[in-house]
DNA sequence: AGGTTTTTGGACCCGCCAGTCCAGAAAAGG
DNA sequence: CCTTTTCTGGACTGGCGGGTCCAAAAACCT
């Protein structure tokens, strides 16, 4: 499909209306007339820009979220290296999700990869990044075997997902505290 | 409404048909029809138990499965009092949640919280008293401050939950055991 | 300018599924 | 027994929402 620069902003503005629905509504929630209102187009136009209607909707979503859960924890994510560069990104994540509440995009990327085709493999390809850059803040504060990093980092992951997750039905972040300050608490000092 | 022993079982069997459907759909995504096919069961009997449909069925599904939770984990979980009832109890934990794969109450209910109202509250009291069972864990095993402990069992809980929510999209129990693994590394020697 | 392609709007269709209704079968129970 | 209550079955409805279709407007191209 050939798009022209108009084009290209309205789908664009379809997928960011979707986004933001997706916040609140579970994605079998989420209607698509609601999107198209938010985004004050039509629904000849959706079914334009995304011809196998909902699900390629939902997917582009996944994809365009994905970016954004690692964008929004730069420059810090990519410079974990000292103590103070650690507790700087604990303190950009709380406040994110603090200040979120229930809007959660992460939250949302998880529930549609259990009904999108596709959406899995965004997920995990995001889960995998994120493992990474915490793999290397790890390594880079002590001299861990990559394997022993590896896995604290995906243990670390595990429990600011499952902080999330309870946060979003408690809306308290003291489970995503808790999981954040133990971990950079005995950061330094090695397993 | 007063039900007699047959109504009783009958009540019974709609609940747990929805909560075996529930494994595998969205809360959004279950049909009543599949429901009460798989119960053998007609509507007018899920209105005549549950007046005010789905909703009602689903908060049922939602304090009936809360109490599973925490029953298959005993046991193990009254009695966390010695490093092998630590290990066995993680081993139970990894196994169930391995053989059920995609098929986790867990992931249902707070699926469900985010679109049933009053489930919210049952989830909240599930968390709270298995976080007690495992802070009164944490305490047997050494002389920590209750409120560290009550950080702990936070932080674990907050684990587990990532750690399988990670597992229903990418299918492995790698960051599950990692969390589990290393609290429990790292258990008698303190924070 | 004129033909082509892209973009936009919205009316319409249609299947799905929660919820209603009622009538008949089975228990309770006195 | 006979009455009353509970239980069961299934036909029917209503609206909701995803998806289709077509025609007009705008943009593009040469």
């Amino acid at each position: 499909m050939r798009l022209t620069e108009k084009g290209r902003a309205s789908r664009q503005r379809l997928v960011e209306a979707a986004s933001l629905r997706l916040r609140g509504d579970a994605p079998g929630a989420m209607r698509l007339e609601d999107v198209l209102a938010d985004a004050g187009m039509s629904k000849g136009q959706l079914f334009h820009y995304f011809p196998d209607g909902k699900e390629q909707l939902l997917l582009a979503v996944a994809r365009y979220e994905a970016e954004r859960v690692l964008a929004d924890q730069e420059p810090h994510l990519s410079a974990l290296d000292s103590l103070a560069s650690w507790q700087a990104w604990r303190d950009v994540l709380v406040a994110r999700y603090r200040e979120q509440g229930a809007h959660c995009p992460l939250g949302a990327l998880l529930a549609q990869a259990e009904s999108t085709v596709g959406a899995g493999e965004v997920v995990t390809a995001l889960l995998d990044r994120w493992q990474r850059h915490l793999r290397d803040g790890i390594t880079a504060m002590r001299a861990a075997a990559g394997a022993e990093a590896d896995r604290e980092a995906a243990a670390l992951i595990a429990g600011i997902q499952g902080g999330v997750q309870i946060l979003r039905t408690t809306r308290s972040t003291a489970h995503l505290e808790a999981v954040l300050d133990q971990f950079i608490e005995r950061l330094p000092s090695g397993p």
